[in-house]
RNA sequence: GUCCCCAUCGUCUAGCUUGGCCUAGGACGCCGGCCUUUCAAGCCGGCAACACGGGUUCAAAUCCCGUUGGGGACACCA
């Protein structure tokens, strides 16, 4: 915790008209990670000041997005539209104060003239026409515009772009309240930015723009103007913003093919900050070591393989048991519940280690641990027909036969006699522990012959050799 | 079109601030080998980048300018 930066106030303020996506959780991720690393406080706050589009289940999937993640906050979720109130007071002192103006010019009219502007190259923004007009308590629609300043320059000290400088020239006069007495979303922002307190407005790299005219914003309010840091887009394949067409994007979309929250975490905060050449890091240590010093200020490309492999090692590092704990929703989900799974002695744990070196996703490890937790085994049809043939099944009835007799049923034991009938039959492993293998497990691959056994038991293995054995014709 | 940002292997990146240690390092993926009862994992090795052009300098991936390329923003959305 670094001295004189405990006042640290930062805030994640999505607007919900979605599910949590991967940029926002990166988005997230940054300012809880500035927050904690500076001993400061996260503030998640809900932009919901449209309300045609934002819903209540948005929220729900955010919040549930970030508890999943991990991201805890300390305050809120406030809800911008509580505050509506607050904002038009804002807007009106304004006015009062002569930052402001109403303006009458339609939707419509306003859409003309951007194009008109356009096709003759123009700049496209707002040309001031009500500005000197002096309207006051207007008897039709208007809206309320804020004078923004055009001499001069906004020079933003950007803690991850380092100075951004903007011709005031080109600044619009926005719309801070609309027609039907709504704030929007730039005076929404300041105010509550302002009145939260929040030292370090830390938000995606499409906010740049939006800068330059809120800092005056901010000035004319009387406000303190905060730093800022905007961190670079997250883009697909093709380098074009990530979207839906990349696959998925939602959070909760990767939680539900089975990757750990810890992994995407690792994965999202690699894309754009690093330290050094490390690629892993425990949540305490990303805490310890995040800076916008080493967070890079260009674009990265979203890459599935990478996540993927992080997700690998973090299954293989987590224990058993935590792992049958994750594994069960999944299972769940398939229709296995606790009930109508029938357990090796030792539960799902006993399988899963057995498992985790090969699994890329709980999903993909759920599919593998069927074999042992069910019954009947489900055979893959195309092995059975090319390893199940007539001339092994000699070699398999006697390996079921002196089985019987083995105990304990262990590695120990199996071994030998498993040694003895390829000597007898002259077979190599390979040829004879295959055929065995989708006797047992249904498919080509799974754990070792022997783990497969042991996690079997004896009874289920000489059932699962049987009734291979009576799917071989003529044997 | 206007404004803003960016530019090292296919991808994520180290190196750039304080030029020489860079024959440009690591990771994912890919290819090959080892291990091996299958599938993985693991281990070893390989392919692969300083966008281009000018400067500055004894010396530039590192500093400056330009070009090109990419991204983003230009709503009564946030």
């Amino acid at each position: 915790m670094k001295r004189g930066m405990n006042d640290v106030r930062v805030r994640f303020a999505p607007s919900p008209t979605g599910s949590l996506h991967i940029g926002g959780l990166r988005t997230a991720l940054f300012n809880w990670l500035f927050a904690r690393h500076h001993g400061g406080k996260f503030i998640l706050r809900i932009e919901d000041t449209d309300r045609d589009r934002s819903t209540d289940e948005a929220i729900e999937a955010i919040v549930k997005g970030m508890c999943w993640a991990g991201l805890d906050w300390d305050e809120g979720p406030h809800r911008q539209s509580d505050r509506l109130d607050l904002h038009r007071q804002k807007a009106m002192e304004l006015l009062e104060q002569g930052k402001a103006y109403w303006c009458v010019c339609t939707p419509e009219a306003l859409e003309t003239r951007r194009k008109e502007a356009q096709a003759k190259g123009e700049s496209i923004k707002y040309d001031g026409r009500c500005r000197d007009r002096g309207l006051t308590a207007p008897t039709e629609p208007a809206v309320l515009r804020f004078q923004s300043p055009q001499l001069g320059q906004t020079v933003v000290e950007d803690l991850i772009k380092g100075t951004i400088v903007f011709e005031n020239a080109v600044l619009d006069d926005l719309i801070i309240l609309r027609s039907n007495g709504y704030p929007t979303y730039n005076l929404s922002v300041v105010i509550d930015d302002a009145l939260m307190g929040i030292t370090h407005v830390i938000r995606g790299d499409d906010h740049v723009n939006n800068t330059p005219r809120q800092v005056p914003l901010f000035e004319a309010l009387g406000y303190p103007v905060p730093k800022f840091a905007h961190v670079p887009m997250i883009l697909g394949s093709d380098k074009s913003r990530l979207s839906k067409r990349h696959g998925a994007t939602s959070v909760l979309a990767y939680q539900e093919i089975g990757y750990l929250p810890e992994a995407l975490v690792n994965y999202l905060v690699r894309l754009g900050w690093s330290h050094g050449d490390q690629e892993i890091f425990s949540i305490q240590e990303m805490i310890e070591k995040f800076s916008f010093d080493t967070v890079q200020s260009s674009a990265a490309v979203f890459n599935q393989e990478k996540l993927q492999w992080l997700n690998a090692e973090y299954i293989k590092q987590s224990g058993a048991r935590h792992l049958a704990e994750l594994l069960r929703p999944f299972l769940e989900k398939q229709g296995y519940d606790r009930d109508g799974l029938v357990q090796p002695p030792g539960g799902i744990e006993a399988v899963v280690p057995y498992l985790c070196e090969r699994a890329k996703t709980l999903v993909e490890m759920v599919e593998w641990t069927l074999p042992y937790i069910t019954e009947p085994v489900a055979m893959d049809e195309a092995a059975a027909g090319k390893f199940l043939t007539p001339t092994i099944a000699p070699s398999l009835n006697k390996f079921a036969e002196r089985v019987k007799t083995v105990a304990p049923f262990s590695k120990e034991t199996l071994e030998p006699v498993l040694d003895t009938i390829l000597e007898e039959d002259r077979l190599k492993m390979g040829t004879f522990a295959q055929p065995l293998r989708i006797a047992l497990t249904g498919r080509t691959f799974s754990p070792g012959i022997y783990e497969v056994m042991e996690l079997l038991g004896k009874e289920r293995t000489l059932q699962r050799i049987e009734q291979a054995l009576h799917r071989i014709p003529s044997s």
